[in-house]
DNA sequence: TAGAATTCTTTTAGCGTTAACCGACTTTAA
DNA sequence: TTAAAGTCGGTTAACGCTAAAAGAATTCTA
């Protein structure tokens, strides 16, 4: 087997020096005779020359590249989320670097070290951080600039979010306008941040309608559609007239199980879920579910690290995308 | 803003030279006292030091990176695939790098060359390769390794594939014996080699059966979930008994479109899709369909390229794993 | 106590690339 | 004719790291 190609090879073959070579390449044709750089391209093609990303970004300090966290690849709000990533990164020359920590600390610090290692310019972190001056102290003695998606608003780092607990009050508002007097909620049983306001901000939209939702009805379950599954019979359980997932991959669970136990929705139960997963629109019925802009999360991110990346000293910013009710079919009125 | 954090940096806090912590931060502590080795160390943490990984993998010629080029990231089966790889690459301390090429052809060549950039050490390749000597020929003068997934038989590189002309044929006996004569297949407009070969497997098999399946009965769409809704009614038009939907992405989208025209499955209307990804088990009415091995063809997959990184001199491999019918109850008997 | 062996650490060189600078040759202008 | 201005190209040093080898300092052995 060959080894690599490298611009010695190329250069000795086109019988001019490295750095011609190398000036070729980077587009400043414009200072050799066109014989010099018609040979050069050519060979590049038939050599199959690529320059060695290590040896460029060693010498340009920045490898390009974007590291991101997020707790889980598989959610699909997540991987639309990293969609957007993706797509802004790759149109400003970045390349986003994807960890799924799964909410791991340990991984997640040693995802942090990776990062660093491979030089990443910025970092965008969608996991829970649980030790944030650590991680903010390794990055900022490192010149890493990192941006934090729906976390607790701190000082420092970008910040893109959602109106987490306005999601949960408006999905409880609807329940409750439809005549929900019994609800259940199937949440997570290692809560971040975000849940945590959905689900306050539910709570307490039923709490002031004089509709207290005690513990019993708060069921834990892991956030993935066999954890909506296992949750089903203890929802049930209560016997309410409605379930709220927290998230919509929990909810297609809830639709299985529900289903199993001879149930029909929403004619014997209602659900609703929380993020606008594709999914929501082709299962039936048709999931009513609060509308997270996933895919613009991901763009605004991409753009903000970017942004500070080439330009430190802008100034800190936060910024705050819509959620929505999208009302589908998934509920029924209930009269009591 | 500080700059990234050195060797040298903390070699000059910690009054040692360069060497001494690269040594002892690769292992090699039992050649110094325990003191310097102490010191390092707690310097590292302090200061959140981390190799820079372009600098090692340039001295060491080698990324410990895998390229993957598959079609399309967001596609379930993909994605388990992917997860696969992912798994086994991490245990051998690789890290992937996943390109979707969308079957675009100047896209694939790009990312070939990004591969080659970042020094991966081999390459897997699950997109639909249309000029697989060219890509020979840049990787092979580059003496990267590569492996194809599903990809027609040629004499270089290691593969990993699957049946798919069996995985075709299954359905069809199993939708004949069922009683089904009249179907509709729900294809790709431009399908790649193995989608290509399900959809043969079929049709020879209801051609044996005396049951010819001729054009009008084959509906091209793409393979998403939207593909499958927007084909719907041209399928229906054809008045099957049975639709194979050539993914389970298209039936999903099938779904949809059968219950929003008012029909039911499997009472009125038969569906069978391929694949076997997690939301077959979730959807109403669970889907009959081919199960492929996907994680485990990424594994697999991950395995034998690294094992050929590390001895380019094994001998060629094709590995073929098994694909199997599950039946669900998206099927019904028909009685003519 | 001198040399050998052991323990601990540094020096040297180089991975593939580019930025900054230097220089030779050719043309142009006065 | 000659110096200035282009044209086309090469030299040198550095990025951060590690492998190989050399070099001190200490301890051991006879």
């Amino acid at each position: 087997m060959t080894k690599k190609v490298t611009i010695t090879d190329l250069a000795k073959r086109a019988n001019v020096s490295v750095t011609t070579v190398s000036q070729i390449l980077n587009g400043k044709d414009d200072r050799f005779s066109s014989k010099t750089v018609k040979k050069v391209r050519q060979l590049q093609k038939e050599m199959g020359y690529a320059p060695d990303f290590n040896a460029q970004s060693l010498i340009r300090r920045s490898g390009r590249t974007i590291g991101v966290l997020v707790p889980n690849i598989n959610n699909p709000f997540f991987s639309r989320f990293l969609r957007g990533i993706e797509s802004e990164a790759m149109a400003h020359d970045y390349i986003p670097l994807i960890f799924g920590s799964n909410n791991n600390q340990k991984l997640e610090s040693h995802y942090l070290f990776e990062s660093i290692r491979r030089a990443a310019d910025g970092m965008i972190i969608a996991s829970a951080i649980s030790d944030l001056s650590y991680i903010d102290n390794i990055l900022t003695q490192n010149g890493i600039p990192y941006l934090l998606i729906d976390q607790a608003p701190v000082v420092k780092g970008d910040k893109v979010d959602v109106n987490n607990r306005l999601g949960g009050a408006l999905l409880a508002n609807y329940l409750i306008k439809k005549g929900h007097q019994r609800v259940v909620v199937v949440a997570d049983e290692n809560p971040t941040l975000n849940m945590e306001e959905r689900l306050n901000g539910f709570l307490e939209t039923y709490r002031k309608a004089g509709i207290p939702v005690n513990d019993d009805q708060i069921v834990k379950t892991t956030l993935t559609k066999d954890g909506g599954y296992q949750a089903t019979n203890q929802a049930l359980l209560q016997k309410p007239t409605a379930i709220f997932a927290i998230n919509d991959e929990i909810a297609i669970g809830l639709y299985r199980g529900i289903h199993e136990a001879g149930l029909t929705i929403p004619d014997d139960i209602s659900i609703v879920g929380y993020d606008d997963i594709d999914l929501a629109e082709y299962i039936t019925p048709k999931l009513t579910t609060v509308h997270q802009p996933a895919f613009e999360m991901g763009t605004t991110a991409a753009q903000l690290i970017i942004k500070r990346i080439e330009n430190q000293s802008e100034p800190i910013q936060r910024v705050s995308l819509p959620v929505k009710l999208v009302e589908r079919q998934s509920v029924e009125r209930k009269i009591d």
